[in-house]
DNA sequence: TAACATTTAATGTATGTACATATATTTTAA
DNA sequence: TTAAAATATATGTACATACATTAAATGTTA
């Protein structure tokens, strides 16, 4: 749907100004779904983003700090939110030997089997896949890479 | 910057994948930048999108609901955002006599004055036409209107 | 018209988030 | 070698947000 209908909007100042609303428009709506497909699962999407990091290099650890700076959304506090993963035993943390004020962060294997029930049912991306081609895709993530500089 | 590098992942599960983890990337590099412009004005982001959406409107009043409806965020608790925009008396509400249920909300001469000032500094929609051309925005523009159906 | 449903906005509560600051450890450099 | 700087993580605080619930006014219908 046109983004003129969704927000009432019927003109912008530029296409620019538009493109910029749009972005963060769909991005609002991208999430409210994720969202809600985790919420009976108990965590939210940025936990699920720590997540899938942690995934990606099991079974190897990773520090906050390296968390932190492959997170969608680079916040402040990565640690409270490893925090919180570890009450719910999705994780594990140890004190690095190497270098003492480093955290080594793990995923447990409760955590890859919770990533794993959660695969089916997130239909998110496969959402898109009904509306734009692969090659359409393509087009957009290229733009988008350009348009941050 | 490719999204692989601003998240160091260097390879995605598909195409839609990596589109949807760049749109909310980018939608986070968007925000912070506006974030950052609008703190020295004493406003959050949401609450500058309510007041342009007020202005808009100008000089009349729309309710509470119809607020929300534009919003590009479009979150439960708008009547907050709006009562901190009245304690900063950038706003006016007024109780709807026609409907005693509706709450009329007005930007108010002050409300118009702090937009006036933040235009100026107002540079994340500038910032992006050094990087992409009025016709690139428009191909993203009709490809978001069109993904998400 | 009385009872019930719907609409509009506000609020309670728990949790999330940003930002500044603190603490511990390691690195650098005089 | 020791003081200062840098790094990694944690925490205090104020504010933001999601979600459910409440309250008041209006609409609907038996």
């Amino acid at each position: 749907m046109k983004i003129e209908k969704e927000i009432k909007q019927d003109k912008f100042h530029s296409e620019y100004q538009k493109l910029a609303i749009n972005i963060l428009f769909t991005s609002n709506w991208l999430n409210s779904t994720t969202t809600k497909t985790l919420k009976p699962f108990g965590i939210s999407s940025q936990q699920y983003n720590v997540l899938r990091i942690l995934k990606g290099q099991s079974p190897n650890s990773i520090s906050v700090n390296n968390i932190m700076e492959r997170m969608i959304d680079k916040m402040s506090n990565t640690s409270r939110l490893v925090e919180k993963l570890r009450q719910k035993e999705l994780i594990e943390r140890v004190i690095c030997e190497k270098d003492r004020r480093q955290v080594d962060v793990k995923i447990t294997k409760k955590g890859i089997e919770l990533l794993e029930k959660v695969k089916t049912e997130m239909n998110s991306f496969n959402l898109l896949t009904e509306t734009i081609s692969e090659k359409e895709a393509k087009i957009i993530n290229k733009l988008l890479d350009k348009m941050r500089g």
